[in-house]
DNA sequence: AGTTGAAATTTGACTTGTCTAATTCAAGAT
DNA sequence: ATCTTGAATTAGACAAGTCAAATTTCAACT
């Protein structure tokens, strides 16, 4: 399989099924021309061709968007394993920034060997989620998504920690490491602005005020048997 | 430029350089074909086209064979760094073994950014050489080769010490892994068979014989100043 | 129900890299 | 000087992946 399989399969996992594991949707063309960059013509004729594969690894309806069958899901989360491990890499031993891991791992991600990839979880000691808090899917595709509360939604004065950080723009990862706010950090609420608006908060030992938009990617991470 | 031309580019180095880096040969069509599993008109096409660019990556003369030119050497010697560091690093860091690390560095050898091989070498101390003995080209493309003496030319009861094994055959340099007939290995010749048959060696503790195929891709690092 | 507008699809073309089959070339042998 | 032969090149085709332009389809609103 190519590259561009890969990516395909990739993006309908992250905008189907990231989202809500449990209830996956059918994607739409332009979604996802949108979020591979290319025009919808391309996905079409794509979606028709790993609809064509044996097994398919779509599961494309005229007009109704497409969603991956259990073969396509398992293709698209192997290649997310060997994306997050590789940031993982990058950023522990490669001294690379949160904010700079994606690019390089989205290259890499179609090339690197099972082998390598296992040899590299071997070294990093096995990491459970990657430099944004993304879990890292089983060899076996399978993928444990830790229970997560929008930092949004916290209340005040309760101790919390940064579970997962869902944003890929480098200019609000850097914003946010700016203020310490990456995976594993402690954070208490202080105060909260109405309607949306900006976030005070303690931050370790530093107190800091977060605008909504970042506020609104931040997750924590819930110890077990709680819930939103 | 494509992965298509980094393998071009590198295979012309190695054909037509590498041996003697001081006077460079034109390079036969069917060399480069068989040297990279592809039928002649395909190389025959990639040479027009590599020699169309602006700059041309290589001097092209019909029925004449191919060479690089500077632009296409600096290419190549770019692609080889990152090959060679590559392959120090999987078999440093992630415990492969030297018949091992080509496939894999071939693939990445594509893909991986500048900023991702600085930081590599960094890590690795700067290596001078990939675990074949080979020399690691600079980024900037400039080369060291170290002198070095076929064994099949060794004197008898000279110590040494082996610098290259220019061998790419999995199963041989398994054998010669066997017999501890890698770089910076000490040896000794204790006898040598007439005409080109098999040698009788010390390395370091162990006496062993070796085949004559397996003695003429095995070089030994002259200490500065020496010569064959 | 009919119309309309947005989204999806089909059509046809282009690029890169490959192949096989046919042709041309250069060079050594006669 | 020509012939033969093996290598190199051209010609033509294909597969993957992309695009822009034209067309079709669905669904939503009169």
């Amino acid at each position: 399989m190519t590259e561009a399989v890969d990516d395909y399969l990739k993006a309908l996992y992250q905008l189907g099924e990231e989202p809500h594991p449990a209830l996956p949707r059918r994607v739409a063309t332009g979604e996802l021309a949108l979020a591979l960059g290319v025009s919808g013509p391309s996905v079409c004729s794509m979606l028709k061709r790993l609809s064509a594969l044996e097994p398919p690894l779509v599961d494309s309806a005229r007009h109704g968007g497409a969603r991956l069958t259990p073969a396509g899901r398992l293709h698209a989360l192997r290649v997310l394993r060997r994306h997050r491990l590789l940031e993982t890499f990058l950023q522990r031993e490669l001294g690379y920034a949160w904010d700079e891991v994606h690019e390089e791992a989205d290259r890499l991600e179609h090339v690197v060997s099972e082998r390598f990839c296992e040899a590299l979880a071997r070294r990093l000691g096995g990491p459970a989620t990657d430099p944004h808090g993304e879990p890292i899917p089983a060899p076996d595709g399978s993928l444990e998504s830790p229970r997560e509360l929008p930092l949004s939604l916290l209340a005040e004065g309760v101790p919390a920690r940064v579970g997962r950080v869902t944003c890929r723009d480098g200019e609000l990862l850097r914003y946010l490491a700016a203020r310490g706010l990456q995976p594993g950090a402690r954070l208490v609420l202080l105060a909260r602005e109405p309607f949306g608006g900006s976030l005070k908060l303690r931050v370790e030992e530093t107190v800091t005020e977060l605008g909504p938009a970042a506020g609104a990617v931040v997750f924590l991470a819930l110890p077990d048997g709680e819930d939103a």
